[in-house]
DNA sequence: GAATTTTCTTATCTTTTGTTAACGTTTTTT
DNA sequence: AAAAAACGTTAACAAAAGATAAGAAAATTC
């Protein structure tokens, strides 16, 4: 029932049966319904989730109105990474966009294997890492593609199951841009 | 002589003598003048560097023009991060903006020490969650504030040397705007 | 399956931003 | 100290992006 995420896990460190026994007793099953929220803004995020089915987008309020930056698919750690790091308040929300299967833990019982195991420390170290590197690289697309540039690399990533699932208006905000806007180079691309 | 990185690593992890007696043999403090390299595009970041007095800035060259994307100062590690988590060859490189005195030590005996020592695995997830908490503030100011914005929330941080130390068209690099655009922002906010 | 809502495109207009170039100032080099 | 290079501002024009609204298509709800 576990397996997906323990299979996600070996991805980074060898797991021994007694790591992976400090986590099992933590792990619940949880199932987000469309348009429910996994996260809200204002509230700290305590939980990690790990997303078996379905897929969530991340998003923050600007002048009542709201801009995903962020999706979440299968097969996937989804967070609240900021609020967790800190223990403050979320800036941001996390909703299902489809009805989403979850394996879930406390960011707390994390925190404590950190401390009662090396192995645990190390993923730790690697989960951290593997954000930083997908936030610089998506950094950089920002700084220094346009906004033309950044949908063509989205269209050619292994993000590209983003294309077909995703409501476009979502996208242009992923991209930083307006829905009319991304229109408008989905335009020029067909006449090329 | 190396204590200012002593003093930098016991904001993250609290050291014992034999944890920093691990390290130590490993340290060199090196000069790099005013715009020499750090490290370069095309070639795999091996060293992590620690800026005792000076500042460095870290950019990419994009049709042969070069973009600041980020700027480092004393009491702060500089490295590429990237190139060192992936071995691969950099895709920016760091240059000094002015005469700079560092304090550096391979990435593989960082890597080395994350297996010997507990207190070093901390250490290294410690600071990949922190570089990960500056680049998901960063990204998020890039998604929902406008360049107007970011350049009022630069002026009102921590990072306000930047503003009085770098000339403009990094700066606006930095904000992801043209020089030009800059200008006028600033031209804007007298007239208020 | 009809009605409603959501989504996407298109058009028009406005605002913002980029580009290029000119000019004065400051800094660096020699 | 003079010459050269780098820097910041401004202006004029072009290109791109935002705002708004209208309409068609698709999806959802009832």
């Amino acid at each position: 029932m576990f397996t997906p995420l323990l299979a996600y896990i070996e991805k980074f460190v060898p797991l021994g049966n007694e790591d992976w026994d400090l986590l099992l007793p933590h792990l619940r099953e949880i199932f987000i319904q469309k348009n429910d929220y996994f996260s809200r803004e204002g509230k700290p995020c305590k939980e990690i989730g790990f997303i078996v089915e379905g897929c969530m987008r991340h998003f923050y309020t600007k002048d009542g109105e709201e801009k995903t930056t962020y999706f979440y698919f299968e097969n996937n750690l989804v967070t609240d990474y900021l609020s967790c790091l800190t223990g403050k308040p979320g800036l941001i929300s996390i909703e299902a966009l489809s009805d989403t299967k979850l394996i879930v833990f406390p960011y707390s019982v994390l925190m404590q294997l950190y401390s009662e195991s090396k192995v645990w420390e190390r993923f730790g170290r690697l989960i951290a890492e593997y954000i930083a590197k997908g936030l610089e690289e998506r950094m950089t697309g920002l700084l220094m593609l346009s906004a033309e540039e950044r949908y063509h690399q989205l269209l050619g990533s292994n993000k590209q199951k983003i294309i077909e699932r995703i409501p476009q208006h979502f996208i242009a905000n992923y991209l930083g841009i307006t829905p009319v806007s991304l229109s408008r180079i989905r335009n020029r691309m067909l006449k090329k």
